[in-house]
DNA sequence: TGTACATCAGTGAACGCGCGTTCACTGATGTAC
DNA sequence: TGTACATCAGTGAACGCGCGTTCACTGATGTAC
């Protein structure tokens, strides 16, 4: 699995990994240092989460877990890359599946799609929706997520402009960070909400975009 | 100033203040912890925010804290309570103000300044934008956030559906929940992002809104 | 107006604990010959 | 196929530190008479 995609701009903590594993029992570690923080995340959350539990949980001693990473801050990133990344990967794919060149249409009626593959994708991941609020609030983890909605969004906004023969203005990029922005909060909200339906606060939201961009290609 | 609006819920963590504060003195003191708590969210983050720092820089011994918060997390709720209170506040002023009776028209057209006012009084506040992202962020806070936004959103919902004569089901509940987290998470996107002016993603963000509630009351 | 007293407010010192981090080390794995 | 050796992986023990919390106490404030 790939999990570079998002890139952790150098900062005073340092969040990159040390060694890479090599050998199988090391893969093996490495990964069970990851799962053991994703359970200890929904046991303890983040404001409890610290080395020590995580290597005990894993079944290592401390020093083997800082073989590969320089701190907790740096399990916590590497735990929000895979997250990010299969956020990421399903956006792209269903983004490729209904971009019909010159219309966005096909886009704009398959919103509701994207959502609930989002959502699908962070309640399958143990710990999903604590590792999308640690990023939201671990000071240093913030930065990283608001790098990555950031790029989906120009992302967004640039091959909308494309389609509508319109220029990449502040405009356009801030309806597109808007609706990434919007998009994940409200599903964040239905994991987390259990009063309402998450299948009808995601299609509510998905209405809302759409007539958003449908506005914005013929106003009223 | 009340700050009793929001009542938390009783939970594994304590979060309700002990002695309230009588003398002058101590209301001095006990004001003094939450701007020195205030100022640290800022400078440390809630990650290493302590009752030892936030005792240091009000000028006061930890045991004089105590005297007022059973713990760090009650401050952080007090905090809490009054960054919430106002924005509560703005939306009550916003909602009397332009709710004519059998017409959401004006309400409707008026939802930038509501969102800008919102924005206002949250970056007003020291540590205003830190302060929402704690109560996102640690786990007994993040209810007592869920309970104040669920309590605006059934306001909203009440009166809408009264003014249209309508029943107050699961969508119309929907999409006021909707609307308000989708509100909130915009106007802390516009107040951490600088890469777009933050009066084009409120006044988008409006726009979105409007649109949603019109579709709603005279569907296509 | 003065003073004794009750209550409120804040202090100094101490505690046990889990934290992050490092060290020199032993053991496991892979490979060159 | 066997073995010596290099490298990778993980351990045991220790450290200093700041944390939350409590105690018996001194000092400040307000009030009854």
């Amino acid at each position: 699995m790939e999990r570079s995609s998002v890139v952790a701009a150098r900062q005073s903590v340092e969040l990159l990994e040390k060694n890479k594993p090599q050998q199988e029992r090391a893969k093996r570690t490495y990964e069970a240092i990851l799962t053991a923080a994703a359970q200890l995340l929904v046991e303890v959350g983040v404001e409890r989460i610290s080395t020590n539990l995580v290597a005990e949980r894993a079944g290592i001693t401390v020093p083997a877990l800082y073989r590969y990473f320089p701190n907790k801050y740096a399990v916590l990133n590497a735990l929000g890359a895979v997250l990010m990344d299969k956020q990421n990967t399903v956006f792209k794919a269903w983004f490729d599946r209904y971009l019909a060149l010159g219309d966005l249409e096909l886009l704009l009626d398959n919103v509701y799609e994207l959502l609930q593959s989002t959502f699908d994708v962070t309640q399958e991941q143990v710990g999903g929706l604590e590792i999308v609020q640690a990023l939201r609030a671990v000071a240093p983890l913030r930065e990283v997520r608001q790098a990555s909605n950031t790029l989906v969004a120009d992302q967004l906004a640039m091959i909308v402009a494309e389609v509508l023969e319109r220029p990449v203005d502040d405009r356009i990029k801030a309806q597109a960070r808007l609706t990434i922005e919007a998009g994940y909060a409200i599903v964040e909200m239905a994991l987390e909400d259990d009063s309402l339906p998450p299948e009808l606060l995601l299609r509510e939201a998905s209405r809302m975009m759409r007539l958003y961009w449908k506005d914005f290609m013929q106003p009223e």
